[in-house]
DNA sequence: CGGTAAGTGGATGACACCGTCCGTTCGACG
DNA sequence: CGTCGAACGGACGGTGTCATCCACTTACCG
């Protein structure tokens, strides 16, 4: 690659035909786009990933045409915008593994991605889609499988978790999980704690231990 | 009042100023309504209450405004649709509080209610609407929290419960339920019976019973 | 300091759903 | 069987969101 005067990337006219994506951006845009981005997280969060594009655009107090020059399409925008999210879930995913007590690991991981679900509104669908198995055309979510299959197997066989804990249950208690986003934060991360937390119970060999306090939720009025 | 030929209800011409609904129906109309009650419900149940009104009325084989002129409003048309399922679950209520066990009183009534949930992707937000607490303007509610509450006291008090079961435990259950609407109808019946079997195990105070089997469901693709 | 292309915001057309209006149809009664 | 009005259904105007286009602005480099 000839010397590139620092600024000016892919600038020379025949680059590659598709070349659309000019790698550095103007200081202005680069500043706007944290700010949709930002914006985007914190609309996502209390409205869902179906929220109005035009929404977040007015949040970031920007133009919807800078919004969809950045993020063409929704899909753009919402993978952009949790990425650091799905990169701390990854991160939490090795400590977990990393973890010497089994039971610990997982129920730590669980904890965090509860959590995250219960507080922002858009994130399940995000996860879910990330990290969840099913069709599984993406070697990197079958990855994921095989890493929960590997954390709830060494929960078994240390004896902290009955036998018949199904690895779908993880599932189970994820997608239940994701029906408390939407609820007052405290409340929904209160319902978060107590939901797994009594989960978890069912499943232990050891004696009942203490509950985490429940949680008052108001139940979603929907406006039909 | 001079007297009416059997038919022509409330037909004389000053009734009352808003009168509006006459009582009877022609036959048409009557199967009509019924017709549109039956495809509310198929709707209602795949899609959820946001469906569009008109996918209701196509599926009905009617026009849009014969629809819009028996329910004006699509809670008008919800409400109707959702009647004889709502009665049931009162029906349910009652046997709960009749049964002489009362952990299998509670335990059977949820076990229907969730059911019907994870089945019914419309049902959770009128069943929450109807038989729900917190702003309780409605007395009918603040009887429904009265009447759970009693439930829930008596299951304690027999010594099935933990003492540390909660009241708002029932809601907690109900809304983490609701998540599961929208799966494949035996996959989300499952799903539900592990769910609510497990979520009662932790809160149960003899010695750990078997489960019903896990349920793999597929976790909802949602099209962002 | 001036030129230029990247960047911007608002206007715009396409689309889906809502809820009403109106000409037509057909059930009920005489 | 004829009449009348209840009931019907498609068409239509209104609104909100999506996604694109275009004329103006401005950051960056020489």
């Amino acid at each position: 690659m000839p010397d590139q005067p620092s600024h000016k990337p892919s600038g020379h006219v025949g680059d590659v035909p598709g070349d659309e994506a000019p790698a550095v951006l103007r200081a202005d845009a680069r500043r706007n786009r944290e700010r949709v981005l930002e914006a985007a997280r914190e609309v996502f969060a209390a409205q869902g990933v179906d929220a109005p594009i035009s929404a977040v655009a007015r949040r970031a107090g920007v133009g919807v045409a800078t919004l969809y020059r950045r993020f063409p399409t929704r899909t753009a925008l919402v993978t952009a915008a949790y990425a650091e999210q799905l990169d701390l879930c990854a991160a939490a995913f090795d400590e977990a593994l990393a973890d010497p007590d089994p039971g610990r690991g997982l129920y730590t991981l669980l904890e965090k991605v509860c959590a995250t679900q219960a507080v922002d509104r858009g994130f399940a669908p995000v996860f879910m889609d990330r990290f969840t198995d099913s069709l599984a055309h993406d070697p990197e979510r079958a990855c994921a499988e095989e890493r929960v299959a590997h954390l709830v197997r060494r929960a078994r066989e240390s004896g902290q978790l009955r036998a018949d804990f199904d690895q779908a249950d993880i599932t189970l208690l994820l997608v239940a999980s994701s029906g408390l986003a939407g609820q007052p934060r405290d409340i929904a991360l209160a319902a978060s704690r107590r939901l797994l937390a009594s989960f978890f119970q069912a499943f232990q060999t050891q004696l009942p231990g203490p509950l985490p306090p429940p949680a008052r939720l108001e139940p979603p009025r929907r406006p039909y």
